[in-house]
Formats: C-alpha cells, sequence, structure tokens
RNA sequence: GCAUCUGUAGCUCAGCUGGAUAGAGCACUGGCUUCCGAAGCCAGGUGUCGCAGGUUCGAAUCCUGUCAGGUGCACCA
C-alpha cells in the first residue's frame, strides 16, 4: 500500500499543478515544528523565486485549493497557509485511523515489495581462522547483520558471506611456528606421497596461543619473517603438507567461531574464505594480462586504477607479488569474479572497518575496469568506526591488550544479571533474560551511533535501562505484551471478543494521534533506513515508538476503560505498536525476551 | 607532505539532499503509584553548531579558506 507521504504529495503536486505552477514544488515532508503542525510543504517558497509572487500568496492559493478538493478534504483536518510561505498540514482521525487499520491487516505492515528484487551480498564477517573473535570484530559483525536483515526484509534476495581469512600470511606464520614446534610431522617430510591424518594435531586453544606467537616473532625477527613468507607461497603453491595442516587449521576453528558468532544472534549463508577462489586467481590474472590491463611495475603484477577526478594518484591495484604470491586484493577480486559466476548480484555490500576503504576502492575500480563485474554492478563500501574506550582510544582491556569478544558479551550479561537481582524470576529465566538484554544493550548502543563514526563503549550507559538504549525499547515491548496477556485472560470472562471485529477508531487525545502518526510512519522510515544503510535511523524510529506509547500509556488506562470498542481499537493499537517494536529490533538482531 | 573523515549543551550523540524557536539521552532539581510493569511519566535551565569569509529571502546544513583531532597512503590482511 502507498506511504502517507506519497498520499500527501500527490496531493500537494496535484494542487500545484492544478494552480499552474511545476509539479516539484508539492514536495511535502514531515513537520520540524510538531507543535504547529503534522506535515509540511515548502514548495510555496521554492516556487516564489521562479514565478515572482509573494509566497504567502501562493501558500494561500495552494491552500484554499486543497481545501475545497474533494481528496484534499478527505485526507486533511487542516490546510494553513502561514507566513511566509509555509503550508502547515494535519491530518484527519479517520483517514490516520483507516491508514493503520490496512496497515495491520497487510503483511508487513503495509510495505510494498520491490519490484525487481535485487540478489544482494552482504560480506560482513572478517574473521580470521585460528585467531578467536575479538572486540575489532563486534561492529561489522552487528551492523552487517543488521543490513542484511533490513535488506531482506524489504523483498530482496540476501546473502551474508562471512568471507574467512584463510590465506594469507597468517597461515605461513602458524606452518613456520608448526614447524619449529614439530619438525619431525609427517606434513612437513618433503616428497611425502602418502595420506595424512584425518584428526587435527591440534585444538583450538592451541592454535589461540600459536598464532600470536608467531605474529610477534614474525615482526621482531627478520629470518623468522622471510620462513614465513616462503611458507606462505610454498602454501599458495600447493604444497601437500601444508594444505593438509591448513585444512585442519580451518576445520578446527570453524566450529568456534560459529558458535561465537551465534553467541551474538549473527548468522551467515555462507561460510567461504580465500582459499576457495584460489583456482579462479591464474586464469584472472591470465585474461587480466591478455586484455592489456595488467602490467609488471616495480617488480609486481599490477593495474592502474587512478580516474581523471582523482585529486591524487592513487597507488595501482597490485595483483601479484614480485615474488609471484597472491595479495588481499587479488583474492577479493577472485571473490568477486565467482560470485558474479554464482549468484550474478545486483548489488555487493562490503561492512569493514573504514581504514580499508582505500583497498576496496581499488578493488571496485580494478574489478569494473576489467569486466570482473558488470558495469551496472553496484559495489559498495560501508566503512564502520571503531568502538573506543572512554579515553577516546580504541577499546583495550585493563591490562592494553586486545579484548575476546566473549569476554566483553560475557561481562555485559554478567553485569545486566546482576542489576535484574530483584526481579521474580527463577534462576534460568534471570539468566537467559540478561543473555538477551545485555545483547541488547551492547548492540543497539553500538548500532544507534552512525556506522561510519568512531563511538565510545560505556557499559555503564549502555545497560542502564534509561533514556535511549535497548533495553528500554524492550522493556516497552515487554510491558505492552503483559498487558496483552491481561486483556485476554479479561477477554475470557465476558462473552464474546470484540478485538477481531473492532476497527480502530480515530485517536481520542493528543498522546494517541502521536502514537498513531509514529507508527504511520513505519514504511517509509524502512525505506529510507534501507537506501542509507542507516541502522542508527531504525534505533531513532524505535525509541520515538517507545516514546510515543509510553505517552499515550500513561495518559489513558487501557484495561479498564468501559467504552469497549474504545478499549478493543486501543488494544488494537497496542497491538501494532509491539508488533512493530518486535519486527524493528528483529531487524536489529535483537530479542525481545517474554520477561524482564 | 598528499588524501580523507570528524569538530553541535558539562558528558554521549542525533539533525547535514538549506527553511519557522538547533534536538534527544545522561547528569542536576522538583512532582506523579488506592488503578494496565515507576526499568515509567510530567515539569525545569544550559549552546560563539571549531573559527573566518562567501552564496541565499533564509546556512549547523552548500562553497572557499583556516585551526584542531583521527585515519590512510604498493608487495600485511
Amino acid at each position: 500500500m502507498k506511504q502517507i507521504l506519497d498520499c500527501i504529495r500527490q496531493e500537494m503536486e496535484q494542487a500545484f499543478a492544478a494552480c499552474g505552477y511545476e509539479e516539484k514544488y508539492g514536495m511535502a515532508s514531515l513537520s520540524n515544528r510538531p507543535d504547529l503542525c503534522q506535515y509540511q510543504c515548502n514548495g510555496a517558497m521554492a516556487a516564489a523565486k521562479a514565478y515572482k509572487k509573494a509566497p504567502l500568496a501562493i501558500a494561500e492559493e495552494i491552500a484554499a485549493y486543497v481545501k475545497q478538493s474533494e481528496t484534499g478534504n478527505q485526507f486533511f483536518e487542516k490546510v494553513e497557509a502561514v507566513p511566509p510561505g509555509f503550508l502547515n498540514l494535519n491530518l484527519k482521525g479517520e483517514y490516520l485511523a483507516d491508514f493503520l487499520e490496512q496497515s495491520q491487516r497487510t503483511e508487513k505492515f503495509g510495505m510494498e515489495q520491490p519490484e525487481k528484487p535485487e540478489m544482494i551480498i552482504v560480506d560482513y564477517g572478517g574473521a580470521n581462522v585460528a585467531k578467536p573473535l575479538h572486540v575489532g570484530h563486534l561492529r561489522p559483525a552487528i551492523i552487517g547483520e543488521s543490513i542484511k536483515r533490513i535488506s531482506r526484509y524489504m523483498g530482496h534476495q540476501v546473502i551474508g558471506d562471512v568471507h574467512l581469512g584463510d590465506w594469507g600470511l597468517q597461515m605461513g606464520q602458524i606452518l613456520t611456528e608448526l614447524h619449529h614446534r614439530h619438525p619431525d610431522w609427517v606434513y612437513f617430510e618433503e616428497g611425502y606421497t602418502g595420506e595424512y591424518p584425518q584428526e587435527a594435531p591440534f585444538t583450538i586453544a592451541d592454535l589461540e596461543e600459536i598464532y600470536p606467537t608467531a605474529s610477534k616473532k614474525s615482526k621482531e625477527d627478520e629470518a623468522y619473517r622471510a620462513e614465513a613468507l616462503e611458507a606462505t607461497f610454498q602454501f599458495q603453491s600447493g604444497r601437500r603438507g601444508y594444505r593438509a595442516l591448513c585444512k585442519h587449521i580451518t576445520a578446527v576453528s570453524i566450529p568456534d567461531l560459529k558458535k561465537n558468532y551465534a553467541n551474538l544472534n549473527v548468522e551467515f549463508d555462507l561460510w567461504k574464505g580465500e582459499s576457495d577462489v584460489q583456482e579462479h586467481i591464474p586464469g584472472m590474472v591470465e585474461k587480466m594480462k591478455q586484455d592489456g590491463f595488467a602490467y609488471i611495475s616495480e617488480g609486481a603484477l599490477v593495474v592502474d586504477v587512478t580516474e581523471e577526478t582523482d585529486k591524487k594518484e592513487l597507488p595501482p591495484c597490485l595483483i601479484l607479488k614480485s615474488d609471484g604470491a597472491a595479495l588481499y586484493e587479488t583474492t577479493d577480486l577472485a571473490t568477486l569474479l565467482e560470485r558474479e559466476q554464482l549468484y550474478h548480484p545486483d548489488r555487493v555490500i562490503y561492512v569493514v572497518d573504514k581504514r580499508q576503504e582505500l583497498h576496496f576502492t581499488k578493488v571496485f575500480r580494478c574489478a569494473k575496469k576489467t569486466g570482473i563485474v558488470r558495469p551496472e554492478t553496484e559495489l559498495t563500501f560501508l566503512g564502520n568506526g571503531t568502538m573506543n574506550g572512554k579515553d577516546g582510544k580504541p577499546f583495550k582491556t585493563r591490562e592494553g591488550g586486545v579484548m575476546r569478544l566473549e569476554y566483553l558479551i560475557a561481562d555485559v550479561e554478567e553485569e545486566v544479571y546482576r542489576k535484574m537481582d530483584d526481579r521474580e524470576m527463577s534462576k534460568e529465566e534471570a539468566r537467559d533474560a540478561s543473555r538477551q538484554v545485555g545483547l541488547a544493550a551492547l548492540k543497539y548502543g553500538d548500532l544507534s551511533n552512525q556506522a561510519s563514526k568512531d563511538y565510545v563503549f560505556d557499559l555503564e550507559r549502555f545497560i542502564s535501562f534509561e533514556g535511549n538504549t535497548g533495553p528500554y525499547i524492550q522493556y516497552t515491548a515487554v510491558r505492552i505484551r503483559s498487558i496483552l496477556k491481561k486483556y485476554a485472560e479479561l477477554e475470557k470472562t465476558e462473552k464474546e471478543s470484540q478485538t477481531e471485529s473492532q476497527k480502530l477508531l480515530p485517536p481520542s487525545g493528543e498522546g494517541e494521534t502521536d502514537l498513531m502518526l509514529v507508527l504511520a510512519r513505519f514504511g517509509s522510515t524502512m525505506q529510507t533506513v534501507f537506501e542509507e544503510k542507516a541502522p542508527h535511523k531504525l534505533c531513532q524510529y524505535l525509541y520515538e515508538i517507545s516514546n510515543a506509547f509510553n505517552h499515550f500509556y500513561h495518559e489513558n488506562k487501557i484495561l479498564t476503560e468501559e467504552n469497549t470498542a474504545r478499549r478493543a481499537s486501543w488494544i488494537r493499537l497496542i497491538t501494532l505498536t509491539v508488533d512493530m517494536l518486535v519486527t524493528g529490533l528483529d531487524l536489529l538482531g535483537i530479542e525481545t525476551p517474554e520477561r524482564m
């Protein structure tokens, strides 16, 4: 169904046209002065210049036209021209109620599905094998998951890909470290042609110690680093023993990563890694050479990606290192190649740390230039800022190290659990609720900030349950559910149910009108959130719904309302409210507990 | 050095495809519960929108310059 704002715009555009002005001046928007009106149209002021007339005169002309027109009469309770030339609009209660009535009776609150659903791939994991997830993985995971859910909800076909880091230097470093420790392993025996063991000779816990050690040595020791680079090259060139070991590393890591992402309520459709696209590399490189895009520069194989409009010359996109090994760029390009073959995506959205912007700019340009993706494929870089500590610097543990994600989650959960002491719940229920509330605190604290900006992690604030926080939204939803439960019991004692047959009545008071106006914005808000890939705007919206509901709630006694038609109408209104809240939270990747 | 992002209330942040008095939350003060969850609601003060110019009827928003901070600049990912 059509959005309210679109109806208003159409109405106003028609009015402008009928009065002899260009249609575009009918552009209406939400009022920025709610005390004066609900919607506004500023077109008269813009038109004043073009038509050399007084803005107020135009506004009055339009207002008069709308008032006498049939459809205008149906929509508006008020159409007012105000100096210097604003058009202030208020909707009729009947129309508003009718609109929400339809929203409630239609799937997805009446949101229209896209004519042509797009195939969208969201690349947002960034996890590396052999390394535990840490706070740096939090933002891409949370934001990406939300983008995925929102896109899917809008009616598109969406694939989330974790895109594991399982191919680069880190693998060479681990191989080197393992070689040093266990030179006798069959994996390191040259010329060995037999089968390698099925079982991995190490556990995830071993790896969690081995990788940091190797990484550290590689930074400090030149010879060690050279060894790791050589191992990387050998491994990438297909040395059997190395490949077998890396398979073990991946096999051991994935279940652990899955578990940790699941704790965050983050799920991927694809668990592909960099290693999965290696077969595409030789052909891809060969074609780039043949087509004349790739050439040797300073020993490495590169593709130029500068464009005329650049203020500064971009470094070229590196395809192969001078030692012939593949790079980050190479793998990302090959991944795009494979995605194009398998899924033919209309868009690929990368949710990764914003510091990688240059890298992706190069990859995108190279992919377009060399024809790896179609010209119309939209490649989007959604760079996220970092989560900082209260000192404004990247979040660290007290000891100054990088915090593991599972510890952070556990800390938040524990803190919430302590606060729920006084609730009448079983220990089990309280645990479960604190998990959901804690996660909401963490995720909402993150998502309510613009993705591209850094933000300060403040545990106290996020879990404070006051103000614009995840728990506050959850609380509002839980509270409504509680009322609905009570109502269901109450209704049992009455002769017949009225809720189903009762239509939504026009609002009876200020609080109810405001609530209805907010709820009526669901569709257009979702559209904006999707288009701008801006989950923080969804947070803001849910917060507005919650505020509007709480205001309404204090203004009206729902269950004791004597007019049963009114009461049934209110029940339907708050049902719509809670449905939208729960849906919205779910799109942020946040669950709503039964009680809290 | 070059590029790029950010600078809004004491703190944390919205607003930035130009519009009417720049908004929230926290913190601070006072009030509201014989009644649906007070983790709530109501009321109260706070701003050189980094600075300086410019465009415009109109600028936090667009343009230029400038200051401050962050980030990135070819064989790591």
